[in-house]
DNA sequence: CAGTCGATTCACT
DNA sequence: GTGAATCGACTGA
């Protein structure tokens, strides 16, 4: 049986830690999407750490730019960026101010507004697969780039918000290697999940992009 | 300023 | 399992 989940959003303090200690944190919490139609829910089943300018895998690596503009700011916010001419994927900002961290929300379970979310996703077979990987999970809630800086920490009607919801004890998560990232950044275990849950995305290793004519 | 390629997904073989 | 789709940020000149 499982406890109703707490509506309380998480506040800063809970996002101005680690990254690694966030990140598997975040796993059972609810994000919550509010849109014109109505809200989207989302119980967060995957995540992925990105450990500030050091991580060569993440996009903060090169330095301060236009796009990661949001990871180098204050703690709570979200990172909303385009990728593969095509997709969104949405990371919320952790650690001090400058410190350029965030965590992938990679997959979740469509709790509320399910309706919506296949409306969005009508190529998916079943409703796990709604928000089955990072691009799939961002179509279903509707976030894209105009959702970069949100204040996470705000209660309605703020367009998204991350709720306490049902934290996940420690000896449920598993941890591997990122998905899709190359480099250096390959090897390291900042890959979090719900171990056994049917919403997490398979993995997969990195795919250097063939040289085209 | 042109070339390259990505924290992916989907259709097709 | 393989390759296409699709575009803008970033790179190096």
């Amino acid at each position: 049986m499982s406890a109703r989940p707490d509506r309380t959003p998480l506040d800063r303090s809970f996002y101005d830690r680690p990254v690694l200690t966030v990140a598997p944190d975040l796993l059972g919490r609810t994000l919550v999407r509010r849109t014109p139609d109505g809200p989207i829910e989302l119980r967060i089943t995957e995540v992925e750490a990105y450990a500030g300018e050091a991580d060569p895998g993440s996009h903060a690596y090169r330095g301060r730019t236009a796009r990661n503009a949001s990871m180098f700011g204050p703690p709570g916010h979200a990172y909303v960026y385009f990728i593969y001419g095509m997709w969104f994927s949405l990371n919320l900002v952790c650690g001090p101010e400058g410190h350029a961290s965030g965590v992938l929300l990679r997959a979740g379970e469509i709790t509320v507004g399910a309706d919506l979310a296949r409306k969005r996703r009508s190529s998916a077979r079943k409703d796990t697969e709604l928000a089955k990987g990072p691009a799939r999970l961002a179509t279903a809630l509707d976030i894209d780039r105009s959702l970069d800086g949100t204040d996470l920490c705000a209660g309605p009607p703020s367009p998204l918000s991350v709720l306490a919801g049902n934290p996940v004890p420690a000896d449920q998560v598993s941890t591997g290697p990122r998905t899709g990232v190359g480099g250096g950044g390959a090897h390291h275990p900042y890959r979090y999940w719900i171990t056994h849950d049917p919403t997490v995305s398979p993995y997969r290793a990195h795919t250097p992009r063939r040289r085209s004519t």
